[in-house]
RNA sequence: GGGCGCGUAGCUCAAUGGUAGAGCAGCGGCCUUUUAAGCCGUUGGUUCAGGGUUCGAGCCCCUGCGCGCUCACCA
């Protein structure tokens, strides 16, 4: 039982909770009568002062008490809602002593308590709701972490605040009832998406949902997560893309789609990576690369403009200026430049080996020449990708769902958005070769053969959409919690998602 | 999975191998315009768990658990 293990703080608020309902209080009442959030109130009361209105404004405010300041016959105490905190001010002149002790009594900081009033300015100029009348509206058992905020020359300076990472994922409820920068992130979370949604509405594409659960995983190479459904004897996998299914849709009509959703793929985590992700791609028909680049700037500068009002970030100790247009970098040519190392010298994987070799950068024997090179990118590249910065034209090997460039058929249409030296984005002209797409298939599933569970399967249905005629297109995939801890200055994934997977407790 | 680090009161943190402490929160008292309210008093600990070394372990050793960082992994 919930109970059993009560500390003495707790069993105090036990005590105080059924004492109450013995007093025909009840602690949890049904509903609430609260007309006003608290930042309305102040501004109404500010109208309101400015109207040089006679009659006493009267308000019924309600939230989860964060302060509490008895003074004998009279308290102070700070509530907070949704919009904020407001003060309340209650003397024994308006409510009289019986409940004054019922507040001294029975309430403490983190209960939710409903107050009426009317609203008026202290002495040292406050916005405080005057309390006439008050009851409990929730009773919390637990305390949550003392917080207290201090304002020093306007900045909030909290003390002692929850700071625990643990804590703060396991118990994500209480770091967000007491941390307003932690609810702030997720304002911002909600708004990018938005901003997204907006974006691409507004270009004419098509929000669709494509299914989770799939009998064939692909468009990424990742390892998946499987499931059994019982009725249809089936194993299936959790997608660990959507691309497959949105290309379907181009071969349907829907000429411009997107999806925004999870992908799950069974790997590692770390700051940049989770098992559990939000995905956004676009599909585009009549598009290429070029053109998904051109578009990828201004997306994500105009979401910053309008959730943010700026265009300039700090993330990663950098400042980072997210004006269009970005730097644009070709591989062969970034490598030239930054590593010395002319891709086009070394055709084969066994020449790139040497090269790697030399450099002491370690990799499994037998890796394809396009892992190598990217293995030179992330050494050589990525690092000091810190300026916004697409990163273009990618080796065919690992790009099985792209189609190469007219002139070069080793290279192929791909870009990657990289920011702050991390991998943002990846988009690229798509592949709609049916017979083409057959062969990267069966090319892939020889260089993932040793590799099962990296395997990328042959799609069957997908070839037989392709073989239906897709129009040229350009795709393009962003990792959304990527996005969000970008704009949002946070240093790791976890910070961005509500709650990051944590082993069991116990 | 490997390496490194951390785990002490509800929260934030102290404590040479020698009586486990502070601030905040809590509890009692004073206080009719406070706001990190203040003043006086006071409660609160399986030091993550289990073993070991030692006269004696929060501290040293081992194992386990959890968290963090990092490497690997992640086209």
């Amino acid at each position: 039982m919930l109970t059993e293990d009560f500390s003495e703080l707790e069993n105090l608020r036990l005590e105080k909770m059924l004492q109450l309902r013995q007093n025909g209080i009840e602690p949890y009442p049904t509903r609430s009568y609260k007309n006003s959030s608290n930042a309305d109130a102040i501004k109404a009361f500010e109208a309101h002062e400015a109207a040089g209105e006679a009659e006493a404004l009267k308000l019924t405010l309600a939230g989860r008490l964060r302060a509490i300041r008895h003074m004998g016959k009279l308290s102070f105490a700070h509530i907070e809602d949704r919009t904020g905190k407001i003060q309340l001010f209650m003397r024994i002149n308006e409510v009289g002593q019986d409940k004054l002790d019922e507040f001294v009594r029975y309430f403490d900081l983190g209960d939710f308590i409903e107050a009426t009033g009317t609203m008026v300015r202290t002495k040292r100029g406050e916005v405080t709701l005057q309390v006439e009348d008050f009851r409990m509206l929730s009773k919390a058992l637990y305390q949550l972490p003392a917080a207290k905020d201090e304002v020093v020359d306007g900045e909030i300076v909290r003390h002692a605040a929850l700071t625990d990472p643990e804590t703060r994922y396991r118990q994500r409820y209480v770091d967000l009832a007491v941390n307003p920068e932690v609810r702030e992130i997720f304002r911002i979370r909600a708004e990018v998406v938005r901003g997204l949604r907006k974006f691409l509405d507004s270009r004419g594409f098509l929000e669709v949902e494509t299914p989770i659960l799939q009998p064939i995983y692909g468009g990424a190479a990742a390892k998946p997560f499987t499931t059994y459904h019982n009725q249809l004897h089936q194993e299936l996998f959790l997608r660990v893309s959507f691309e497959l299914y949105l290309k379907r849709l181009l071969v349907g009509g829907l000429d411009r789609v997107y999806e925004i959703g999870r992908d799950f793929r069974n790997e590692g985590v770390s700051f940049k990576h989770n098992p559990e992700f939000t995905q956004l791609e676009f599909y585009m028909a009549y598009a290429d690369y070029n053109t998904i680049m051109d578009m990828t700037e201004q997306m994500i500068s105009e979401v910053a403009q309008e959730v943010l009002g700026t265009m300039i970030v700090n993330f990663n100790g950098h400042e980072i200026d997210l004006t269009p247009p970005w730097n644009r970098l070709q591989i062969r040519q970034g490598l030239i430049d930054h590593a010395g190392i002319d891709i086009q010298d070394y055709p084969t994987a066994a020449d790139l080996e040497e090269v790697l070799k030399a450099r002491q950068i370690s990799f499994k024997p037998g890796t394809p020449r396009g892992k190598l090179i990217n293995l030179l990118m992330d050494t050589y590249l990525e690092p000091i990708l810190i300026q916004p910065t697409f990163l273009y034209d990618y080796p065919r090997d690992i790009s099985p769902l792209a189609k190469a460039k007219p002139e070069d058929p080793s290279t192929v249409e791909r870009f990657e958005g990289y920011i702050g030296g991390m991998e943002l984005c990846n988009a690229f002209t798509e592949l709609n070769d049916p017979l083409d797409q057959e062969k990267r298939f069966l090319e892939l599933g020889r260089a993932y053969a040793e590799d099962d569970e990296e395997r990328n399967p042959m799609d069957e249905d997908f070839l037989r959409a392709l073989a239906y005629g897709m129009p040229p297109a350009g795709g393009f995939g962003i990792g959304v919690d990527r996005l969000v801890m970008m704009l949002t200055g946070q240093h790791s994934l976890r910070e961005v998602i509500l709650f990051p997977p944590l082993r069991e407790e116990e």
